[in-house]
DNA sequence: TAAATAGTGTCTCTTAGACAATATTAT
DNA sequence: ATAATATTGTCTAAGAGACACTATTTA
């Protein structure tokens, strides 16, 4: 029984996911999604939370469940079913990748222009990939990508990196401000050349709150991840 | 490594699901939803399949992947990860429940009046429910609950039972037929005592119809499970 | 003063929701 | 005729999307 996370981090002005380089059969040399083994008294959440603080250092980030995988022939070492679960981690926050315990290489990799990749991992980065794009519409997780404090403009970016999409200012602003999610601080972004922009910080309170207006879906979509963290 | 499967069904105008009675310790006595191991050589949807079918005698419903529960308090005997499903079986599909193969008791219950239940199989219901709702009003997944043909007032009835509350006949109507995932037949519900119904049928060719207009979530949502059908 | 970035308002279209009268059948 | 069920349309409010100009800073 092992969880593989999809660790996902806005780099470079993309949406990059960190990978390993198998050092070992099956599918040794391939890149593969940090994964292993849950300990016998750890949650699967706890033992996904572990894999990443492995790999990136952070603790404390978003961490949610995406799928359970297990079709019997996924592995050729012979039956393994594993939890998949993504995490977003700020931007900056995760140090430079270096190898587990098997001192396997490690980097981050563009989710536009992915590798070959072990197992079924190519189709667990798809699954991934849909899923932060809806709930980037339908709940307040983009700020999970981004620093504590970030301007207007930064967090556009982040949707229109994520979305693969360009998005109108003046409609992103109103709805995101509509929605109450975020609060101005009294700081503001200087010396990038052009003027300042007011510093935001994420409403940890409104949670809830939701970028679409019509949408009904934090209910379930946060229930569980919630209750776990 | 186990499945649960919670089987839903419209029964009696109530959304009611198949429980059985534990035979065993732990839990002895109390009621918990189907569910065994996995087979060394079937899929996780393959193994829920078939214990939908030993319980109910159907094939060729609607199952899903729900949530894959893991907690190490949750089975007394130890460690046991279970991946939980949902099924929707159209009405008066299923046989009469009986035991399985250790000839247990089974019975449909009231989702909202269940007794109490083993390990932590409440909170797999409450999820389904929540999912279940939500899929109701994203996608076309309602006309898995009734028979192949059904007239719109029984749509309506098990809309309003599976979300819990009364809905606009008028606006029912205009929305399931704008989302044109139904066709109509040329044959009538007569003899109940008033104007006949027409007869519909769900297009399965128009699956992705979506009976909120402004939704997204066809996309991730059927992904996987139809992949895996 | 030019270049770069931040910030702001209105109009239109679509969708959701509220709301009541007529039509067809069986008894 | 009455009871039961089916069928149909309009108005209003809210949200989503299209669209262009002004403001502030640095070089």
């Amino acid at each position: 029984m092992s969880v593989d996370v999809a660790i996902l981090s806005l780099r470079e002005n993309d949406l990059q996911v960190l990978l390993v380089r198998r050092g070992a059969a099956p599918f040794k040399g391939k890149w593969a999604i940090p994964g292993g083994f849950v300990k016998p008294d750890e949650t699967l959440q706890a033992a996904a939370v572990r894999e990443l603080e492995e790999e990136t250092g952070v603790r404390d980030v978003y961490v949610e469940q995406l799928y359970t995988f297990g079709d019997p022939g996924r592995d050729p070492r012979g039956r393994v079913i594993t939890v998949a679960y993504f995490a977003l981690v700020p931007a900056h926050a995760a140090r430079e990748p270096r190898g587990g315990d098997d001192a396997a290489e490690a980097r981050w990799w563009s989710m536009y222009q992915l590798p070959d990749l072990a197992f079924d991992h190519a189709e667990i980065l798809e699954y991934a990939l849909q899923r932060l794009r809806n709930k980037l519409e339908y709940t307040a997780v983009g700020f999970q990508l981004l620093p504590a404090e970030f301007t207007l403009s930064e967090l556009q970016t982040a949707y229109e990196i994520v979305l693969g999409e360009q998005l109108d200012k003046r409609n992103f602003r109103r709805r995101i401000l509509e929605a109450k999610v975020i609060r101005e601080t009294r700081k503001y972004r200087e010396g990038v050349g052009g003027r300042p922009a007011k510093l935001y910080r994420y409403r940890e309170e409104r949670r809830g709150g939701c970028f679409r207006k019509r949408a009904v879906w934090q209910a379930e979509v946060n229930a569980i991840e919630y209750r776990q963290r």
